[in-house]
DNA sequence: TTGAAAGCGCTAACAT
DNA sequence: ATGTTAGCGCTTTCAA
């Protein structure tokens, strides 16, 4: 006989398999009396429960269902640390599933997550399918949509406002007399595209965001991508007086590419970057940028989760706008007035 | 009754459960006809196997478990992109277990996998406890150790050598005739000691590296670290020549403290970083570094695991060096000569 | 090539 | 507070 299984801890306990099974899952339904020796038992054999056996016979698994959109992309990274570090020693396993950005890929993966009974799903933005939604309501589990805020929630939510970040920059732009305004940005997903919304039309009034200052790129973000798309965007608008890069490895490669160009920033040219990895502030200029909430959000969507779990319905806070804070640094002007 | 069972399916094809089972997993088994008729059924009713059934049913489950020492390093996060590159669509689950650089919590970590049976292990480095060293050899699925290469192997074995990558740099240093030899790192695992180890014994017949020129820290590593470890290492050897950074992050940090003392860099100062991000080739001047072979690494475990999963002993280098590469940039002077 | 029966290790439901 | 029974959905073993 290989590892020990619940009838083996019960037989040296001299108990029925239920009670080692209560023993460890409810304690405070079992004697203390047998609790001990149930504890003991465990401990003399090295018992250790098998998951599966526990997912086929009650109603859920100690899965985690988590769907990210990639898994190449740093921001992911740094949600999935605030996971990790909230999930801490809870006995559960994330499971992840990497839907590429693509909506069908996703309900297939819930499909398949379904199957596995999962203790919650946390999955990433808005852009389900009907389908998806439906199996997400239908699933009888916790469910949190990361990244995102939004109203139409399956369940509960934890993100941030990507357009009003996207003007907020657009703002700052304004408020430090940039007039001529761009923005790069690579492998445009719904958020990434709701920034870019929420900044043309805030400009739109003062300063209109002219297409010639727009470059883009469906590659995966880079350092090397941002100098190549400064380098577009200049080539087509050279007076543009100011960039918002869509997140930061593009905007390290703007400022590199303005600094070959020896161009001066932040006076002739200013750059605003997304997310502010610690690296962009240690640039010299230090990256102006909006610095979001990213392992935040991981680790808040899992303590909702793990709350959910414990008691349904005891999240009294099942939408969290976690928001954003710009973090004015030299690679754009100071205010003027 | 909620999703379909393989006995649904069974009844819809009108054939019995077992040769719906047989049909899924080895359709060589069964005549064209019935697996025909199982397919039908299948994609009729969206039937999806469940995991937990199977795993119990079987000597084997579908997950692949991995244990990772950290999350928050980036190296891993690298890894793990090879991992999940590697996987594709391959009918396997990588659950994650971090130990946190610790043998005893990963110790732990195995044997909880264990009762899961899965369908292989890869684990980081070869510091494993005995106990572990035992349960991995009794596992009877494949095993693979990354990150490093070594001799006392349980299985397979995909990395490269750190003592040789630190004695690389020492080397550089030497040729580019620097002769001040600094290092600084933080967070010190075993690989990166052996990195410094291997850097502190090639240095030691031309350019013994003196104590004051070592700088670590046991936080983790960071941009602002880096300035923070060579504000350290310069205010007790102002005069070192060249400093080796243990990994990205701090590289970048020395670079740009450098930059900020209007050191002459490569001239006064050289600088060499290790395992070569997409940003450091991009920095003013590109970084001089080890490139590291983190993707290939993951990419190359999961390939063997698979392959192995498969065919037991089908795969025939099954201990692999994947070497690395020093990139000759901008932060140390031309070899002399 | 196909099927029937048994059982993997656990928990839900129902006693006591 | 504890135990008995049945069954989760699949695969193994054995038989035809």
């Amino acid at each position: 006989m290989g590892t020990p299984s619940l009838a083996d801890v019960a037989e040296h306990a001299g108990v029925s398999a239920i009670t080692v099974s209560r023993a460890l899952r409810t304690p405070e339904k079992v004697s203390k009396h047998l609790r001990d020796r149930v504890e003991a038992s465990v401990a003399k054999l090295g018992y250790v429960p098998n998951p599966a056996a526990s997912a086929l016979a009650s109603t859920v698994s100690t899965t985690i269902a988590l769907i990210l959109p990639s898994l190449t992309n740093t921001v992911f990274d740094d949600v999935l640390h605030g996971l990790y570090e909230g999930l801490g020693d809870a006995p559960y396993f994330l499971q992840i599933g990497n839907s590429h950005y693509s909506a069908l890929k996703e309900e297939e993966l819930i499909r398949q997550f379904i199957r596995q009974k999962p203790a919650a799903f946390i999955v990433t933005g808005f852009g389900q399918t009907e389908q998806s939604h439906r199996m997400l309501k239908n699933a009888r589990c916790p469910v949190v949509q990361i990244m995102d805020v939004g109203r139409e929630t399956v369940d509960m939510s934890v993100g941030f406002d990507h357009v009003a970040a996207g003007a907020a920059v657009a703002r700052h732009f304004l408020d430090c007399d940039y007039r001529r305004l761009g923005y790069i940005g690579a492998r445009l997903d719904v958020r990434s595209q709701q920034r870019m919304q929420g900044f043309i039309a805030a400009a739109a009034g003062d300063a209109p965001v002219d297409d010639r200052r727009i470059a883009t790129s469906p590659a995966d973000s880079s350092v090397g991508l941002g100098r190549q798309l400064l380098e577009q965007l200049l080539a087509r608008a050279p007076d543009t007086d100011a960039v918002f890069c869509n997140n930061d490895d593009l905007a390290v490669g703007a400022l590199m590419e303005a600094r070959r160009r020896k161009f001066d920033v932040p006076n002739a040219l200013g750059i605003c970057s997304f997310h502010d990895n610690e690296f962009a502030r240690h640039m010299i200029p230090p990256i102006t940028a909006i610095a979001t909430p990213r392992k935040e959000i991981g680790k808040r969507a899992i303590e909702m989760v793990l709350a959910e779990i414990r008691e349904p319905n005891s999240v009294r806070e099942r939408h969290c706008d976690l928001g954003f804070e710009l973090m004015h640094r030299e690679t754009t002007r100071p205010v003027a007035g």
